[in-house]
DNA sequence: GCAGAGATCAGCT
DNA sequence: GCTGATCTCTGCC
């Protein structure tokens, strides 16, 4: 299976998240593979979006949505979750992410049990800090190149029916916006 | 079934 | 020092 172009990622972001519904979700470790339909995601983007990390400017944590796109931004919030976005944007924008919020286990559930240590297979993944704790997803994919086949990576998946637009989720600021969407499977 | 606390990092005031 | 793109466990209805 091959992994999206980089041109894929070279678009509108909000676009780029509606298209991302559906894909697979690839995550390589040592001879394991783990992976999943990417069911629900957001979109973040720069000077017109205040909920996001890059709307205050560049820092150390957030640099890679001003960096190449189709590159992973892992970042840690809470003092103990890590979140996976794919860098997205289009040419007039200066940064920009999308946020992988649930997928649907599809290789290496087995794996994804013992990372979770848990039992339930309805709650090991549906939730952004859940799907990287499942996929073993930490720092060291931070700025990882998500157009190769490399420890992480999007290849192409199922396709897509109905999408549902909401407002993003756990916000403040931005709520007006429906930048939130998902797909039933 | 739902509300509240706790975990404890990076960035901002 | 406080707040957050969160989850889990506890306690009470």
């Amino acid at each position: 299976m091959k992994a999206l172009p980089r041109s894929f990622y070279e678009r509108n972001t909000v676009k780029v998240a509606k298209d991302l519904l559906g894909k697979t979700l690839v995550r390589k470790t040592g001879n394991k593979i783990i992976s999943g339909i990417i069911t629900e995601t957001e979109a973040y983007r720069h000077t017109d979006d205040p909920a996001s990390h890059a709307f205050g400017g560049l820092t150390g944590r957030n640099k890679v949505m001003f960096d190449q796109v189709g590159i992973a931004y892992v970042y840690f919030t809470y003092g103990m979750h890590y979140c996976v976005n794919a860098v997205a944007r289009s040419d007039s924008y200066e940064a920009g992410a999308v946020l992988i919020r649930a997928i649907t286990p599809k290789l290496g559930i087995n794996e994804m049990i013992k990372n979770r240590k848990i039992n339930s297979i309805s709650n090991l993944t549906n939730g952004p800090a859940k799907l990287t704790q499942a996929m073993n997803i930490t720092k060291k994919q931070y700025g990882e190149d998500l157009t190769k086949q490399s420890s992480l990576y999007i290849t192409e998946g199922v396709k897509t029916t109905k999408i549902k637009s909401n407002p993003r989720v756990g916000i403040k600021k931005g709520i007006d916006k429906m930048w939130n969407f998902k797909i039933e499977i």
